[in-house]
DNA sequence: CAGGCTATTTACCACTTGGTAGAGAAGCGG
DNA sequence: CCGCTTCTCTACCAAGTGGTAAATAGCCTG
């Protein structure tokens, strides 16, 4: 009857492993079997739980996407009094990102348009994304914000943390260590833009 | 006897088909097939030019990265006394962008370690970079150029070019139109934060 | 016209893909 | 022990994959 898996059970295992395939391998580029072998069982198991391929991309998107939205309500839910209300949330998005890279790595693949599971994503995101609109507006409109079009700005902060996920794996291609430092100078860039595009002043 | 191809040739027609597929649909979601079909030849006329599909991908990366590299040797060669060189090359890489937005879509696909091509694009890349990384720190020797980790901050900017590629699509995929506008805000966010890095003073 | 060279075709092949059908197996309440 | 459900397996299939072999056509040169 429960709803949630327990860790460690076949369905949730699949999901890991499918996870991590279709962020390093793509969608197209991971096949069931291979899936499957590596798990030490068979490809119609993975069909049983998850009826297809497509089916089991839903899944692993929804239970990813989930997280982030999860760990995004958390972060506004601690009322900061008006105390910065989007670090909050970008060091929530960055955390979520860190502990679990291999969620970047789906994050890009999916978000290629066209790409089956991009329509699901934005399915997740979009009342996270409206709320944040409305709420920026309502700031601009008390004039604690300046005008600016939040559409974009939330896009552009979007792009920026899927484009952490390239330069992670980039720099791993280059040679460069896991180092921590790229990261965390990207997000100081980018909170330092955001902070930029909303000060009233200016 | 002549190494380049007359554009409207049957290896050129192939060759843009090509780009736009590897970079839409990614490599793997790309069929030989179907590749001949939407330019209404067979797909053996394919396998006739490039040998395999890798030979392929191999072709439009060599094109494409030279183009690229051309771009940004000429915009070096335009010697502006000591005039913003970074500035040059960062506005070189955007206008070929924009030029080809498919260009962009290829670079993402190929920027995936692990991905057939990300070697390849290295190979191309890497002298550029080294000159870039030699010439930076030529520049810190001399005390023209903050002291920062060159090799970082390239491959940093790097990343926000790929980016530039998610935030268009990520747009267009939102029903925002192919605007200019935050491509262009995020040129000048770029130009920002290598200027920064960059100062002597601070 | 013969003979080679280039380009494109038809015909096939071995293999992999996602997916279906149905058989066991393991547990569990009666 | 029975019957039921849940899960995993073996066996198989139709479609599509990249790739090979060989035939055909055009074209230029001798």
């Amino acid at each position: 009857m429960a709803t949630t898996e327990a860790p460690g059970s076949t369905k949730d295992r699949v999901l890991d492993a499918a996870l991590a395939s279709f962020g390093t391998a793509g969608y197209d580029g991971t096949s069931l079997d291979a899936l499957a072998v590596g798990l030490g069982i068979r490809k119609q198991t993975i069909l049983y739980d998850f009826v297809s391929k497509r089916g089991l991309l839903n899944s692993v998107v929804d239970r990813c996407a989930g997280e982030m939205v999860s760990a995004l309500e958390e972060a506004l839910v601690e009322d900061q009094p008006d105390g910065d209300r989007v670090e909050a949330m970008v060091r929530a998005v960055f955390r979520v990102a860190l502990d679990q890279p291999v969620l970047l790595g789906l994050l890009r693949e999916v978000s290629r348009p066209n790409s089956p599971g991009a329509q699901r994503l934005r399915g997740h995101l979009e009342p996270l994304l409206a709320r944040a609109r409305v709420w920026m507006e309502a700031e601009m409109a008390a004039g604690r914000m300046r005008r600016t079009d939040a559409q974009l700005l939330l896009l552009s902060a979007y792009s920026t943390v899927v484009g952490v996920a390239t330069e992670i794996e980039v720099l791993r291609a280059a040679g460069v260590g896991p180092t921590l430092r790229p990261v965390v100078q990207r997000r100081r860039e980018l909170l330092r833009f955001l902070r930029a595009s909303v000060d009233p002043a200016t």
